[in-house]
DNA sequence: CGGTGTTTAACCATCGATTGATCACAGGCA
DNA sequence: TGCCTGTGATCAATCGATGGTTAAACACCG
């Protein structure tokens, strides 16, 4: 005889009520609705028996699966794992769950994740690595998911975020650089389609000019991705040029990584012959070759914060798009140096 | 006016049908009790209408959410990632959602993962982290769940599970130490509650016997935990005894990361002075100072094939338990060298 | 043409929880 | 005593899909 799970009426016939009256007792919202006394005794025999809500049942009528679902690009990058990770703990703190949409590799279009995220009655939605004008967006405000977005954000103000401070960070970089004594410093960005991208290149430039440093557009690249291989291409098409340069400002970790190879391609060393930074302090950054100085971004934070807006706007959907961001620091490590000792980059 | 999904209803009504006639057709196991004129014309329809089956109605008839968890200790272990990601593109690609759970730091205990699991009506579980005695598998095959361990399994074999050939890979390890002309190898294991950790112990002592090397207890620690602070400690503590060895081989990358520290605090180089060798070849060791020699394990595949059994054994749940072990290969990166440069280790 | 056998599709109860409508009953007040 | 009010619990419909059972339609045959 399988011990099946017990269920709301096994509750209520055992406490001699109706099932109705269980789900009321059960729900906080409408507990009211009964006497003190005979919730509590309903609670006890609910207890006793280990009674938990089906989520499918009640799902099914009340149109919430307590699930929502989060979409990252790849998880092998090591900047999304805290962030899921955050997410996972604070959705799993207020009962909900959390299904993993590794969109990268998957031959369904975004489209197809919002019908398969509608059909599973999802009840909202974190995207983890948004386009500036992403169309899985406007679909999710057409059907009224509640939506959030982290790490980057869209055009469309209008949509709740949590991402870090962009501005802040490439100025932290930047003055970081400067004090080090470098005046020619080359910038690798990232895909202009991104907000990140977009809005670290827009800074770099305009803190160029804050500092009243020289603006050579032939040492300023925005890469393809953000990715190691393409961040090796940007810096060989700069030194290309054969310009003087002692830094790299680079827009990302995996940028910065790729730097590493071209300067090692080309016999020179970094950060003796070439300074680089990176942005968002990866796991495992501080173990590179060498140890890669960087912005630390609270990766966990930044999930835990999406969560919290999230479960904020499931309760309250009407409620105004909230934008939260956070503070990157520097962290200093062996990846720059003055350029006092530096060979210029020759060829 | 909401432009609502349609259902089996809207369908129905539509093909002039009843809704159980739809639902038949639908389902290709019953497909048959239809006329095949019918058929296509409610296939038709239902597509012209978008119809999509509601995920939520049929698992609650049908006892079947197409939901699968994967339990992970921790998501920012870069081990787990690629797993990860292996087994949601599989089980997207069958029509199953993932759910992660990352048992890590979650305060409810084990069992209540496996509650939440029960209540949601879960159709199975892939654990990637096992111990060698799991309450969590037992509770799964008392309550019928179908289960699929990954990475690490159980001292009951008979539990379906993906794991990587340990002894193959320790003795490809040990094998390129030897060759490389050491003989006094330290070794720095694993948890002993963990099968990874067992099993590489006990191969490499007896692929010591096999080789024909001295047994040198002094030289063999079993970490704490698969972390760098643990292989640190643990090889800070051979390293008390003052004893001669010339390589490292660790039973984990992060082992080996650990090494690396309590070598630079001593002051000594690897691998100059110690060679160290790792097992997994998670992403990124070929960054590290210096890249890491280790095994590779396809970690990527070790999900698919997780998914793969899991799949199988859901459609199947009496069959057997299938163990599928996957050969890890040696990548030699800069970690070791010959111990003929080797200056002893002394302090 | 009536009887039997076989498809084919409709009917309806069901999964478990929720909720608007409804009823029972106690107490208050004239 | 009779009527009203309000609290507290029950009734019954519902969410969408499914599947065992049953009715209808049709073919076949003596």
């Amino acid at each position: 005889m399988v011990k099946h799970r017990a269920n709301i009426k096994d509750v209520a016939s055992r406490a001699g009520v109706h099932p109705s009256t269980v789900s009321r007792v059960l729900n906080p919202a409408t507990r009211s609705m009964v006497s003190e006394d005979l919730a509590a005794e309903i609670t006890r025999i609910a207890n006793e028996l280990g009674y938990r809500r089906n989520p499918l049942a009640s799902g099914l009528r009340t149109q919430k699966s307590y699930t929502v679902a989060i979409v990252i690009p790849d998880l092998t990058n090591p900047v999304f794992p805290p962030i899921v990770r955050g997410v996972e703990h604070t959705l799993d703190a207020h009962g909900y769950n959390a299904i993993l949409a590794d969109s990268g590799s998957k031959q369904r279009s975004e489209k197809g994740i919002i019908e398969n995220m509608k059909a599973r009655q999802i009840d909202g939605l974190i995207l983890a690595a948004a386009r500036r004008k992403d169309p899985i967006v406007n679909d999710c405000i057409e059907e009224g998911i509640p939506l959030v977005l982290v790490n980057r954000t869209v055009d469309n103000h209008n949509v709740a975020a949590v991402i870090n401070d962009d501005e802040l960070g490439i100025e932290l970089a930047l003055k970081h650089l400067i004090e080090l004594g470098h005046r020619c410093i080359a910038y690798i960005g990232g895909p202009q389609n991104t907000s990140t991208g977009y809005t670290r290149y827009r800074t770099f430039l305009k803190m160029l000019k804050t500092f009243d440093l020289p603006v050579d557009r032939d040492l300023i690249v925005n890469a393809k991705a953000y990715t190691e291989p393409a961040g090796q291409a940007a810096l060989e098409h700069i030194m290309g040029y054969e310009k003087k340069f002692t830094a790299i400002l680079t827009a990302n970790d995996l940028l910065a990584l790729g730097c590493y190879d071209a300067i090692n391609e080309h016999g020179l060393n970094c950060p003796m012959d070439i300074s680089v930074t990176g942005f968002n302090d990866m796991p495992y950054v501080d173990r590179f070759n060498p140890p890669l100085t960087t912005l630390h971004i609270p990766l966990d934070e930044l999930g835990v914060q999406a969560a919290l807006l999230l479960l904020e706007r499931m309760q309250n959907p009407g409620a105004l798009a909230k934008q939260i961001r956070l503070a990157p620091h520097m962290v200093i490590r062996e990846s720059t140096t003055s350029p006092a000792e530096n060979t210029p980059p020759n060829k």
